[in-house]
Formats: structure tokens, C-alpha cells, sequence
DNA sequence: AGCACGCCGACT
DNA sequence: GTCGGCGTGCTC
């Protein structure tokens, strides 16, 4: 039938003649920032579509009934979804900020990995600035430069150095310097006042930086500062040096003072030296004057800095300036780890165990886990260290996977506190203080040091209760005891936050004999007072350090010595060192030996050895007092008489016998509702298809089923490879629109969960 | 996550 | 009669 005309060619007719006006139809996908697992399409219109859009672009584009910022994530999309429906971008941002393929790619894994709606990973990883529509107008990032010296500025520079002692040590930094920024000399501890005087004494100015790459110069490296290495740090520098053009994964096992900043530093100086940049990731608190002062004195390079302290255009002007290349160091806390490094050539991770890099809400990743994807990625070496490695990484380290280095002698004299266990059961025991505690304390107050003393609960009293009835003051919301705040005369839900007046007389039988129940750390800071009226005492918690900056002046304070005693939740165990301190006690230990979470206990060993880490110094060594009522229990006896690593590798032992990570590999799945059945029948429908390599746990009550009101049960999906989870999180994934009760219930997913009891 | 739509209770 | 409570559904 040549030449015949069939249905069939007039369709394809007609179908080629609709593609014919289609040619140059331009489809792209781009991430939006919206909680939904997938990519939307857009159409690109001829007005927009030069120059070429390119991966990593951001474009304006509608979004139901709004506009938002997308990033482009294919520039050459096939469309995939209802040709007719497909909106126009609506406009681009040509403004040079937009993300480098390797970070795209790199944010893709990372929504991949944790199975996490990429529009929101894309969110969470870019500075605010660059989430917003308007036009940004940056000044351009300024230094401040010593000018050149004259003998004027001698003679006013003889004068500040007896009469202004901070401004004359500021000039200092900012002349070893080839200019410094702002916001490291706040770190630093300087204000704008100390700034602006010198600048009207003419001794320094305030320039633009400049914009070009940063760049290895014969004065670079602060020599003097330098130390010699011992034989096994050397052994490690050399290790990371030695191939820093791939990925190599380093764990740095080394006790408190054993010298891992200066391996740090120096593998530091050979990436450095090749024009690479180096990230160094800290824990939230770590970010210290000290810590970035020990960088800057080494280093006379452009430095940084990410963390919660930044304003908007302060994190974009650190984004930027990481993104050019004219910072050559970027040290930030847990999400410095998405900031573009164009040269990124090696990455640090202190304190790898510690618990803040792990995100625990919205976007659960975790920092260090990240790093190690991107140092992948980008075939480079990546140092883990830390004095109480993470049972995660020790077993890496054990396994060959990763390179694993310890360092066992301290710098100078070695004086290891040493720790020991108070049987609280032998004790007359007063305000939680056991005899031999007390007794040790006015010991060590005779002696004019220090005293840190641990309890891990924050408010006067953890309930109050009523002597007749036994009636307990409740949140209604949570089903948990009210604490006490005496000085707020308020009882406060540790949980939800809510806020109540303190009863007058017992609700339930109209007694006026109402108490509070245990302690905490405000009752113990009067209580101390009482007992030693002689010292003077700093609680740090978070109720006493609420105002900005109050941390670091009651840091200062117990530095200065105008306190001998200090009490403190355990937002004191981190990071900082007191030499002063000679005794630390944790008043309570006994939560975590009784946990149904199996990472209880490596976390109390962690806390104690890291505790132990901040008391004393050479010449005064320190003693740690543990107070429990369970003197045998065998993981507090195995702590203090074999220690960490005795301990680790027990623990990894039952770990691998439990089949619990990291011999598996877990991934939580939360569900709450209004309604107290709802989430436990929609992670129940879940369990009822089989997954292939993977097991169920549940579903269960979460460890507190009622919080703000909600009622909270978990489902823990483990598996033998971590290949089995991410397929049978996909399966599970494509379950839930059609689960009965997907639409009841608000759920969400964490990959390699830490915290069970969220 | 926003945002609109829609269906019920208490107000000028 | 309408203002507004939040349950439900949709977003290329």
C-alpha cells in the first residue's frame, strides 16, 4: 500500500510536526526546597536560555502559588513528566554565586546516602543569603593591615605596650599577618573599640581583600612556632603526606596532650604549601580563641570561619571566600562541611566521637561521615582524631579500612588522671555528695585548686511531690515529672518547655507538705555553698549561660581563678581545659549503666576519660571521683581498671555478637501523631512486607511515647550491609503512599541514627 | 514546608 | 450572615 495514507502515518505526522515546534524546547530539573524526595521539571523559555544554564545554577521559578529559588541539577533534562504542565523558569540569578558541579555532585550523595528530600539537603548546605530572591549587595570582604612603621608609630607603640596591653597584642596579630578579618579577630576576643583606636593612632587600616587565590609565600609559616615532632607523630605527618592525591581515611588515637594538633598542623603545611585548602571541622563548643589561635600563629594564611556566632553576610562572605579560593583555611563546626572548596586538598576532623556532629533533627547527617563521602569524592586524604575514637571508626581502624595511628605518650611529663570509684552504698551520703567526696574537696580547695563537679541535671530538684499522697507534679503534654527551678519559682517540662506555677497545696489531697524530689544542678550549687561557704562557687549550665557570650565570660572566670568550685552539666566535659582543676567528680553515673540504648555506655566512657582529659596539668596531676551505687558493674570496672580501649574492644566484642552496629547497619524510622494508635499501626503496616537482608525492631514506643502532646513509637529496620539497608529503605520509601495511615501521622527517617531515645 | 481550599463553630 | 479554627491535598 505505498503511498496510502493510514491512521497510523497521520498520527506520527502530526506527532513529528508537534516535535518540529518543540525543537528548541529546553527542559532542565531543578531541587526545591520542600520535604518531597524528588526533582521538579522546568522548561526553559528562548529569553533565558542564554548564556547555557549550567548545573549548579540558581533559577526563580513558580511553585503552586509562590515563587521560590531552585538549583539546576540536569541542564539537560529529558521531560519527564506532563509535557503540558511544565512551568517556565522564571528568571536566573547572574550572580557569579552559584555551586561548582563537585559540590552538586556532592549534595546529591549526600541526599542519596541519608534517603533526604535533596531539596531541603540543597537548603540546609547554602548560606541564607543565596535562598533569597533579592539581589544581594555584598561589600566586598575587607582585612585589616599594620601600616608601615614609622618612628612615631614606635614611639605610640612603646606607649601601648605598658599602657594597653590588648590593643598593643592586637597590633601584633594583625602585623604578622597579611591581613585579618574581622570577624577571626572577634574570635580572637577583640572588639571594634580596640580596632577603631588603633586605626586613629594610624598604626593600621582596613583594605579590601584581595580576591585572588590565596598563595604560599616565603613568610607563610611561622617557624618559631613549630615544634619538633616525636617519632610517631612524624610517622603519621609522613602518612598523610605521603599520597595526597587520593582518599585515605587516618584515625589519630592519641590521649589528651599526646600532641594531635601539631600532626594537624604540620600535614597541614604540605597541602598548604601546594596551594591547597585545607577544611578543619570542629565540635560545636571547640570553636575557641585558643583553637583558632594556635592556626593563625602557625599560619600567616587567610582563615575562615563557620559557625553558629556568624550573621548572614558573614557566613556568605566565609561561603565566598572558600569558593575563590582566597581562604586557604576554613575551620567551622559540623555544616562547614558543605562550604565549596574549589582546591580542597585535605580534611580534618577533631574530636571525631563527639556527639554535635550528628545533626539531630530535620536533616539527621552526620558531619564526620560526610567528610569522609566528600574526601572520596575528591581523592584526598581526611584525618579523624580524637582521645576517645568513636566504637564506629575504632573498628574501622581495627579492620584495615582505615589507617590507623596512635599516640600513646604525652607531651612532657606524663600525669594521666587517674580514676577512681565512690560507693555510694558504704557513704553517709548528704545533697548527693558521698563522704569521701566531701573530704576530698576541702582537701583540694586547702591546696588553693580547683573543683569541677558533674550532674547531668539541669533546675533545682528533677520533681516535686507531695509527703502525703506521694502525689507528682506532671506535664500533661509528656507524662514526665516537672523540674523545679527554685530561682524562676517556676516547675519547667525539661521536654516540651512548658511553664507552671509551683502548686501552693497538692491538688490531690490538700496538703501543703508538697518537696522536691533529687537534685540538680542549681539545689547543688546552694548546697555547696552551705558546705563551703569559703569558696566561691559558678554553676554552667544552660539556664546560667543563656545570655550570649556568658559561656565564655564564666569560662574566663574559672580561668582567672575567681571561682574554685564549679558545677556544671555536661556541657562543661568538652573541650575546654582548666589546669587549675585537680578534682573532677561526676556526682551520678548510674543513668548510663542501666540504658536500654546500647551507645550508652560508650558515650559515659567517652565523657569520663574526656573529663578526666580536663583536669590538671604536669605538675599538678588530677583525680576524677565517680560516684555510683553499682561499684561492680562490670563496664565501670573494666573502664577504670583497663581503661578506654580495653573497654572499646570489649564492648565491640558483644557489639559483634548483638549483630549491632557497627557489625550493622541501622536506620530509624519515627512516626508521631495526635492520636496515641496512629503511628504504631502505620509503622506496623510497614513491617508487613519483608525486606530483603534487613530485619525489623518494633514497632515500639519511642523511649518517651508521649511528648508535646504527641504520642511517638519507632521502627528500627537493620541490616548486614549497608548495600541490603539503602535498597530496603527505597522499598519502604515507595510503601508509604499507600500505607492507610501515611496521611495521620508526620514521620521521618534517620540512616545510622545515634540517639534512640528521640 | 507553604499555601489554598473547605467545612464547622462563635461572633460583629 | 462572616471570621477563623486546622484537617487535607497539591506543588513541575
Amino acid at each position: 500500500m505505498a503511498g496510502s495514507i493510514t491512521a497510523g502515518k497521520i498520527a506520527s505526522t502530526i506527532t513529528h510536526y508537534i516535535n518540529s515546534l518543540k525543537v528548541s524546547e529546553h527542559y532542565i530539573q531543578v531541587a526545591i526546597p520542600v520535604p518531597m524526595r524528588q526533582l521538579f521539571t522546568y522548561q526553559v523559555p528562548d529569553a533565558l536560555g542564554s548564556p547555557a544554564i549550567k548545573v549548579g545554577e540558581r533559577v526563580v521559578v513558580p511553585f503552586g502559588h509562590r515563587k521560590v529559588i531552585g538549583i539546576v541539577i540536569d541542564e539537560q533534562a529529558q521531560c519527564n513528566f506532563d509535557v503540558s504542565r511544565v512551568k517556565n523558569i522564571a528568571g536566573r540569578l547572574n550572580d557569579n554565586f552559584n555551586l561548582s558541579t563537585p559540590l552538586v555532585n556532592f549534595l546529591q550523595l549526600c541526599a542519596h546516602y541519608y534517603h533526604h528530600p535533596i531539596g531541603d539537603v540543597f537548603q540546609q548546605a547554602l548560606p541564607v543569603l543565596l535562598r533569597k530572591i533579592d539581589n544581594i549587595t555584598l561589600s566586598p570582604p575587607m582585612v585589616w593591615l599594620a601600616e608601615s612603621r614609622d618612628e612615631k608609630a614606635n614611639d605610640i607603640l612603646a606607649k601601648l605596650a605598658n599602657k594597653a596591653a590588648k590593643q598593643y597584642a592586637l597590633y601584633q596579630i594583625i602585623q604578622s599577618h597579611h591581613g585579618i578579618s574581622w570577624v577571626e579577630l572577634r574570635m580572637l576576643g577583640y572588639n571594634k573599640a580596640q580596632l577603631n583606636a588603633l586605626q586613629s593612632k594610624g598604626l593600621i587600616i582596613e583594605q579590601e581583600q584581595i580576591a585572588s587565590q590565596y598563595s604560599w609565600q616565603k613568610d607563610t609559616l611561622n617557624k618559631a612556632d613549630k615544634l619538633r615532632l616525636s617519632s610517631e607523630q612524624a610517622i603519621i605527618v609522613s602518612a598523610i603526606n605521603n599520597a595526597l592525591t587520593e582518599f585515605s581515611c587516618h584515625l589519630i588515637d592519641g590521649v589528651t596532650g599526646s600532641g594531635k594538633t601539631e600532626v594537624y598542623l604540620q600535614a597541614m603545611e604540605t597541602v598548604l604549601a601546594n596551594n591547597k585548602q585545607v577544611l578543619v571541622i570542629v565540635p560545636e563548643i571547640g570553636l575557641t580563641p585558643q583553637t583558632l589561635s594556635r592556626f593563625e600563629q602557625r599560619f600567616n594564611v587567610p582563615i575562615a570561619l563557620h559557625h553558629s556566632g556568624l550573621n548572614d553576610k558573614e557566613r556568605l562572605a566565609t561561603w565566598l571566600s572558600a569558593q575563590q579560593g582566597s581562604a586557604a583555611i576554613v575551620i567551622g563546626t559540623r555544616s562547614a562541611i558543605f562550604t565549596p572548596l574549589h582546591r580542597l586538598g585535605l580534611i580534618i576532623i577533631d574530636e571525631e566521637h563527639d556527639s554535635s556532629l550528628k545533626q539531630q533533627d530535620s536533616f539527621r547527617y552526620h558531619g564526620r561521615d560526610m567528610a569522609i563521602l566528600r574526601a572520596r569524592q575528591l581523592d584526598i586524604p581526611i584525618v579523624l582524631g580524637s582521645a576517645t575514637p568513636s566504637f564506629e571508626s575504632l573498628q574501622n581502624a581495627l579492620s584495615g579500612k582505615y589507617r590507623y595511628h596512635q599516640l600513646l605518650n604525652r607531651a612532657g611529663k606524663s600525669n594521666k588522671a587517674k580514676i577512681a570509684l565512690i560507693d555510694m552504698n558504704h557513704q553517709q551520703v548528704e545533697y548527693g555528695l558521698s563522704g569521701t567526696l566531701k573530704y576530698e574537696i576541702k582537701q583540694t580547695l586547702a591546696r588553693g585548686e580547683q573543683v569541677l563537679l558533674f550532674l547531668n541535671r539541669r533546675g533545682y530538684a528533677p520533681a516535686i511531690n507531695c509527703q502525703e499522697c506521694h502525689w507528682l507534679a506532671e506535664c500533661q503534654r509528656c507524662d514526665k515529672p516537672y523540674t523545679l527551678h527554685q530561682k524562676q519559682q517556676l516547675l519547667i517540662c525539661h521536654h516540651c518547655g512548658s511553664q507552671k506555677r509551683i502548686p501552693p497545696q497538692c491538688p490531690s489531697c490538700g496538703s501543703v507538705r508538697i518537696a522536691p524530689l533529687g537534685q540538680g544542678t542549681e539545689q547543688l550549687e546552694s548546697r555547696l555553698g552551705e558546705l563551703f561557704p569559703d569558696a566561691s562557687i559558678v554553676r554552667i549550665d544552660r539556664d546560667s549561660t543563656r545570655k550570649k557570650g556568658e559561656l565564655a565570660k564564666l569560662l574566663q572566670e574559672v580561668i582567672d581563678k575567681k571561682h574554685q568550685l564549679l558545677v556544671g552539666t555536661q556541657m562543661l566535659a568538652k573541650g575546654h581545659h582548666f589546669p587549675d582543676v585537680t578534682l573532677v567528680a561526676v556526682l551520678d553515673v548510674d543513668g548510663a549503666l542501666f540504658s536500654f540504648d546500647f551507645r550508652a555506655s560508650e558515650q559515659m566512657a567517652q565523657l569520663l576519660i574526656q573529663v578526666a582529659g580536663r583536669a590538671g596539668r604536669a605538675s599538678k596531676p588530677g583525680k576524677v571521683l565517680v560516684q555510683s551505687n553499682y561499684v561492680n558493674h562490670p563496664l565501670l570496672q573494666d573502664l577504670v581498671h583497663n581503661g578506654y580501649h580495653h573497654f572499646a574492644h570489649q564492648a565491640l566484642t558483644e557489639r559483634k555478637q548483638a549483630l549491632l552496629p557497627p557489625f550493622t547497619f541501622q536506620a530509624l524510622l519515627r512516626a508521631d501523631a495526635n492520636y496515641p494508635s496512629y503511628p504504631e499501626k502505620f509503622l506496623r503496616a510497614l513491617t508487613q512486607q519483608p525486606l530483603a537482608g534487613c530485619e525489623f525492631a518494633g514497632p515500639v514506643p519511642a523511649a518517651m511515647e508521649k511528648k508535646a502532646g504527641k504520642f511517638r513509637y519507632h521502627l528500627i529496620i537493620q541490616a548486614k550491609s549497608r548495600k541490603d539497608l539503602h535498597r530496603a529503605i527505597l522499598q519502604l520509601l515507595s510503601q508509604i503512599p499507600n500505607n492507610e495511615w501515611q496521611g495521620k501521622v508526620r514521620w521521618s527517617l534517620d540512616i545510622d541514627p545515634i540517639d534512640l531515645n528521640w
